[in-house]
DNA sequence: GCCGCTTCTTGATCCTTATCAATGTCGGGT
DNA sequence: ACCCGACATTGATAAGGATCAAGAAGCGGC
């Protein structure tokens, strides 16, 4: 394991405030593993015996069910996963595959959980992570409940748009099936949401999504600050609480993961 | 604040095995409030001063947009909710309202942040009850957008059977428009559900739904563990780290909340 | 640069769910 | 016991979304 991977690790939420001794007894029986494209990290009912990190590439969590499928997030780096699992020593509800060829720092979960119990700020940190991850889902179910497939597009992209950079292009970063199981629906209505949102300044050029009327855009998608969590990207700890929130909400991507 | 109540707040999973000098901290300013049916207690986008614990009653949690409404848990006593927020120190994402009289005790979100600092036992505690809420909102998103409206029901009837005593008849807590809004879908299609499952032996009078033919229900349900928290109700601790799961995530009811 | 695979799009149709409207049923108040 | 209002059911219709079936376009391999 690198040194910049170790800095990178420690600018989690997760492990920011926390003493460098319990860093230590965290990550001590750790080990990176390069994983290739299209690999299941993790199966769903799987015991979970690591905490993992994304250093690297793109990973989806889904769930099955009869035959089903369903994206329940994507996740790009930094990003840890299934810590909830990990704290309860538990199965995994969700199976995780890579989307590419990824960098994975694995920490073993009885590390996590005797860091836990020997440092109470690690403790509280966890806690904030996973309240962060809670409210997330939240907002997530909320989302699917009270909105249709349009006004998920069309949000989505807003929320993209500020987090990447706030221009009048967002790029997509995933193919466009795993996008609309992501989004709860099927890839042809995906296209077809899509071209619902030209009258409203959307265009679509393979990847890239083009944003001419933000107003437009904006009055369909009506987005709301207890949904969608608007913030710029930046990787910065910031001590106010509010901001702390997204933080640790955004850390795990797109819609509400781990 | 009677101690019979203090002795059913300690037996939350929230303050088991937590040393009483932090219980009494964090329930030192905490107070007990009468509430008649039909109150609000919180609202979305509300600063959260308290934890939240229902000792009697009925309450529904639920989120709005664009004036619409959906109902995202129904709790029962003895619960907690609003863990998250009051952890971050945020927000409200979801508004709660009781469905009938009700007794609710209200700790100071401070207490329990400084609680939390104090005793590492408490704050692992924390984390194990936000892991296991995390848990079932991951069930409850699977459920959402793996199944249709008939499996959720049936499905739903399978877990309250379960819950309740495992009989022929269940036992329905609540009005079925905000058993349909939980599960997702209009009171006309939760009333068309029900006749869909008729011929699978489910017959409904008023409150009362009767299971006539077990196997055939779970034939159409096709129920999972790793969406499904079946469970026996039961309010004892058990030590086995797979039945703290479901305990945690079963304390606040129903389709995952908090 | 061309071939072939995969992914994306578009159209037609079907199924599921929502909406609108009307009737039926239950329970509380007087 | 009656009436009233809220809730539940049922039916008709419409809309949203899924599925099936072709085409079109992009991309990697050679």
């Amino acid at each position: 394991m690198r040194t910049s991977d170790i800095e990178r690790v420690k600018g989690l939420p997760l492990f920011t405030g926390v003493a460098p001794e319990t860093f230590r007894i965290a990550t001590a029986g750790a080990y990176l593993q390069r994983v290739p494209n299209g690999a299941m990290l993790l199966t769903e009912g799987d015991q979970v015996d690591f905490l993992y990190v994304l250093l690297d590439g793109t990973v989806e969590l889904h769930g099955t069910w009869n035959d089903r499928e369903t994206v329940l997030a994507i996740l790009r780096p930094v990003s840890t996963f299934i810590l909830a699992a990990v704290v309860l020593d538990a199965t995994a509800l969700m199976s995780a595959r890579t989307l590419e060829r990824c960098e994975v720092l694995m920490i073993p979960g009885d590390a996590i959980r005797t860091a836990m119990r020997l440092d109470t700020r690690f403790a509280v940190a966890v806690s904030r992570d996973l309240a962060g991850g809670y409210r997330g889902l939240v907002r997530n179910t909320k989302n699917l409940k009270l909105r249709n497939s349009t006004e998920r597009l069309a949000n989505f992209l807003l929320m993209q748009r500020a987090a990447d950079n706030a221009g009048r292009v967002v790029r997509l970063h995933h193919e466009k099936r795993v996008l609309a199981s992501l989004l709860g629906m099927t890839p042809e209505n995906l296209s077809r949401s899509f071209a619902a949102l030209q009258p409203h300044g959307v265009t679509v050029q393979g990847p890239m999504v083009t944003i001419s009327n933000l107003a437009a855009l904006e009055r369909l998608a009506k987005p709301d600050p207890l949904i969608d969590n608007h913030a710029p990207r930046g990787g910065e700890i910031i001590a106010d609480a509010d901001a702390e929130v997204w933080l640790t909400e955004r850390t795990r991507a797109s819609a509400g993961s781990r």
